[in-house]
Parts: C-alpha cells; structure tokens; sequence
DNA sequence: TTTGCTCATGGGCAATTACTCATAGTTCAT
DNA sequence: ATGAACTATGAGTAATTGCCCATGAGCAAA
C-alpha cells in the first residue's frame, strides 16, 4: 500500500519534472534547485517520464509520416537504406521528388573521399535524379553502367544515364554499348566476351553502390515503350507470372528471377550482389506497386527510395 | 533553385531531424552522419525544428496535487471542466504550458465527428493555445469568434486567433470584423445591425463550446495595452468595482456583469449561454487572480484550465 | 538480531549538446 | 565591378546531460 502510493508519487514527480523539463524548458538543474533534490535524481525523474511514456513528442509536419514509413519499410523487408519522400496529392509526374531524394542520396556517397565503384541502371526516375545531381568533380570513383545504351534500332540511348552522370561529376566511367535485350543467349555471349563489355562487367561486379530504377510488367511498360519487348511478348511475359523488372532482368511476383527465354537474352551486367553491396531502387507510383513490392521481397534490392503512396502498400500487405 | 524552395527544404530538413533527434532518440552526431551534414548543422536543424513549433511535446499524466486541485475547483466553483497544469516556479510566461493544455482540450472537441460550433475569445493566452493545434481537418465543424479583430486604430487584429485556428483546422469561419470597443452603445446597435455581423451573431449563440481568455483590471490590463481603454477609464472602472473582462464584457467581484457605460460599448458577441454549453476560461497568472475568482464566482464561465498557483489561490478564499 | 535483497541517492566522469565567434560565401544596391 | 549587409558554416568551448558505481536506507526472511 505505501509501496505503491510512494510509486504513485514518484511518477507524479516525475511527470513534473518531465514537464519542466520538456515543456517549460528549464534544465534539470533549475528542476532540481525548485523540486530540492539533488540535479542526478531530477535527471532520474526526466527519464523516467520518458521511460513511462508520459512524455509525448509528436512531429507536426508532412516528413514525418514518411519517417515513421521509412523504420516500418527497413524493418519489414530488411533492407539498409529507405527513404520515402511525401507523395505529390495531385501530381502527375512520376519523377517529382523522388528524383531529387535519389540525388541527394547519390551524393551523400559520391562525398566519400575513398575511392568507390558506383553502378547505375537505367530509366526515367535515374535519369531524372541524375540531373538533379550538382557539378561535383569526383574523379576518385568511377561509375559502370550496368545496362547498355544501344536502343533496339541501334540508335543511341533512350535515358543516357550514365553520361549524364559522368558529366556532373567527372568520374571515370564505363558505358556499356549494348542494348538492354539482344535476340539470342548466343549472341549475348558473344557480345559479352568484347574485351570493352568484359572489362564493364568486371567493374561492375565490385561496385559499392547500385542505382537502378525499377520497371513494372504490362504494355504501357518501359520495355514496350522502349521498343525491346513487342505487346504480345509482354503479354506472354505477365501470363508466365512475371512481376517486374530491373535492368531488364524480369522476376516474379516473389522478386524471384525468372527461367525465361527473355532472362536468356538480357544483355545488362547481373545485378551486383545484395549481401556485400548496397543496391537501391529508385521508383514510385500505383502502376509500380508489385513490381516495387516483388523486388523487396524477393531481395534484388536492399534499399529503396521512393513515396508514401508505395510505402502504404508495401506496408498494408 | 528558388529560394522558397530552398526554405522549404530547409524546414523538411528540421523536420527529419527533429524527428530523429525526438522521436527516434538518435545523437546529433548520429543525425549528421546520416545526413550527411556537420554535427553542428544537425544541431542547428533541431533547434530549429522547436523554434518552428514543429516539435510537439505534452505530458501525458495527471499529476496527483493537479488533479486534486482540479476535483476541488470543480466541486467548489460548480464548474463543468477543470484542467490545473503544474506551475513553472520561476517561469516569466504567461502561456507556458497552459497553451498546451488549452490546445489538448481544443483538440478533443475537434476530433468529434458530429458538427459542432465553437466560440473564440481574444487574447495572448488563447493565441498560444491555438499556434500548439496540429493540421488538423475538420470541415464539420464551424468556427466563430465572439470578438472583433479591428484594432482600436483601424488596423487588423493584434490576437487574430480565429483565423490561426481556421488556418489550422480547414473548418469554416466566421469572423467579426468589429473593434472589441465602439464609441456608443448606439454604433454598436448600427454595427451589429449589419447583416455579417448579424449572423456571425447569430452563430456564436448556438455555439456548443467556447474557449476564452479572461482579462484583468489595471493599467497593464490587455484592454489598455491593446489601445481599446484609456488609462483613467481604466482607473474609474476599477474605482467603479471592476475586476476583470471577457471578451471585453466587464465584471465586478462577484462576477456579476457591470450596468457600466463601458459595457454599452462592447461589441462583442454575448457569452454564448453557461447552462446549455461549455464556457471554458483559459487563464493563469498572479496578476488574473481577482479576475478568474470573479469569472469562476459570477458563472461567467463554466470551464476553466489554469494551474497551480492559480488554484490554490482559488481554494484558499 | 542478522542476513540478504532492492532501490534511491549523490559523486564523478564521459558523452552530448548549446552557444560564441571568426570566416567564407551570397545577395543586393551602388 | 565593388563593397556593405546578411547568412550559413565549422571550430572551439562552456554548459548540460547520461551513466556507472559505491553507499546506505528500508524491509522481509531466517
């Protein structure tokens, strides 16, 4: 009985020296002065409060939902690096935001001053967020490309992301001159065994960090719009169970790379290896959703930026 | 880049680390690493994420002395809400966590689903209580101010509560574009005769809850302050038996409304009716003493939220 | 009464945070 | 272009806070 009403009173104390402390913002010193007790045990009272959670904090601003999302997103799918940026309400852009969240995460490793390899796929939002990169004369790293820069007419890339970058930080780079799909495995052999591919793909194997996009299935997909694929092999694609891509590598709706006659021809580096290398997709936007949510599943990626709209489904199922 | 972009980047960026500093209890140092910033940056970003009232703290605990205060008012003064907040000993302000306070009881009517009306007062205190709202939408619900937001020179309101409030909330508002004082009790009746005026008027007297400051007598009084009373009208309506106001309505000792010349001047709304609604006073401080006995004596309220000093002085008497 | 346990306390110290100052970069008016 | 005014930055330092530990009070069981 007096042992819960000494207890009683002692969470009193310390929901006032919690409240001095966090809400009138006096410092545990003047807390202790005013409470006579020693400035350790007003300390032991402020956390305490803490520690009974009688202290709330709450963040009034539209980031922090996307950092509670970002915890929920790292915990569930074990992936190292998450960053959700808010979703535009109305916006149409599937770049917006999101692409400069990929640039500042770009550059927060380009700023290291070692010397690191740094693989880059392709697409819209990569393209977007390299050009939101500033002028940074980097020439310690170097950049491979993972996928080549040849469109399916042989004409030059689409989203030349790779050059874009090179250009922004004067790095070393290493294009890959080839088309994302070529027409056979044979032929993707023969390509691959140029010494100039041979040499990208080798750089590519060691990169410390990976940047790609992230490609959804369906006939409004980049692979069509692009011209690699044509509608019906697309079509043939989804009903073999396919859920997404990257780098043109297709996998399933558990983010497992598919046995496919496509997979055979993809000519892109293999995506550089999730245990030893941070490999973050860059992507938003409903149309999106699986294949977003196969490629965390299934681990071709271990880190994802991307919006609050992503989040909420990732996080629902 | 814009500038206004980057200001705004500059407050999300404040956000997240406040939220990593607050919510997710990481070292500065640890802020700044992740951010990619100096840990004096980071630092900087916190403090200005609680200088921008980003950063919400409230305590989340009935002290017991409070509380007890709390149920003695009550029981004493026949008051329908009683909310005693610990007393800074030497805190100067006037709104520290009263407003607090203020805001978590406002916050609990909004969060009714059922449209109602709620009245505002005037005054430093309320201000305060409502800049500690979230963004919050509640369009159910309607807003209307019992005073004028016309400064005695013309000029807009120094206190403009109701439209921080609407700001905040996304409800619709009704505010009265009056002084708190007019010359005579016939410019009143002309104004009030204004169709605007007339339903704003109309509005506050269904109000459902109303949350007013209460005002003391003297010189240093928020009516002489904010140029409404000269300094010896001041002194003859305390020679007269004046002790505090609500909305600029004057009330003696026993908190009965004075038959003064003064009052034929207010402008204000009536105080919506204590026997249907709540009327909650929200006020502390040495100097209101006199004022928030008399204002809890005469029923001009019906809800009061203070704190400590004030209560014990309530009691006493 | 003794023993053994729990727990609050205050001292001391290391970690963390707040603040001041000098400097470098920017803006803006001349 | 030039310089004043302003702002952000990093270093350095003082203030504040967090934590470990030895101590002793309170209390229940032996």
């Amino acid at each position: 009985m007096a042992r819960k009403l000494e207890s009683q009173g002692r969470l009193d104390d310390a929901a006032r020296a919690g409240w001095l402390y966090y809400v009138a913002g006096r410092t545990q010193d003047e807390i202790a002065i005013s409470m006579g007790i020693s400035r350790q045990s007003a300390q032991r009272l402020v956390s305490l409060a803490v520690a009974e959670r009688l202290i709330k904090v709450r963040l009034d601003h539209p980031i922090a939902a996307c950092l509670e999302y970002a915890v929920a997103l790292r915990e569930k799918f074990k992936l190292r690096h998450v960053e959700v940026v808010p979703s535009d309400p109305d916006g149409t852009s599937s770049t917006v935001g999101i692409a400069e969240a990929g640039a500042a995460e770009i550059e927060r490793w380009l700023k290291r001053s070692d010397p690191i390899v740094l693989a880059i796929g392709t697409g819209r939002t990569l393209k977007a967020a390299v050009d939101q990169l500033p002028a940074i004369e980097c020439p310690q790293h170097r950049v491979v490309s993972l996928t080549g820069n040849i469109g399916p007419d042989g004409s030059a890339a689409y989203y030349n992301v790779i050059f874009s970058m090179a250009d922004a930080i004067k790095a070393r780079h290493y294009p890959m001159p080839l088309p994302v799909l070529v027409s056979s495995a044979e032929e993707r052999e023969l390509l691959h065994a140029q010494a100039l591919v041979r040499s990208t793909l080798d750089i590519s194997a060691q990169a410390d960090v990976t940047f790609v996009g992230v490609g959804e299935m369906g006939i409004e997909a980049p692979l069509c719009l692009d011209g690699f694929l044509e509608k019906d092999e697309m079509m043939a694609l989804m009903r073999r169970g396919a859920a997404g891509e990257i780098c043109g590598w297709v996998f399933d709706g558990d983010g497992k790379l598919m046995s496919d006659a496509v997979n055979d021809r993809v000519a892109s580096a293999p995506i550089p290896p999730r245990e030893a290398s941070s490999v973050i997709g860059i992507a938003k936007g409903k149309r999106k959703f699986e294949a977003i949510k196969a490629a965390v599943t299934g681990h071709q990626i271990n880190g994802l930026i991307t919006d609050e709209a992503v989040a909420e489904f990732l996080l629902k199922g």
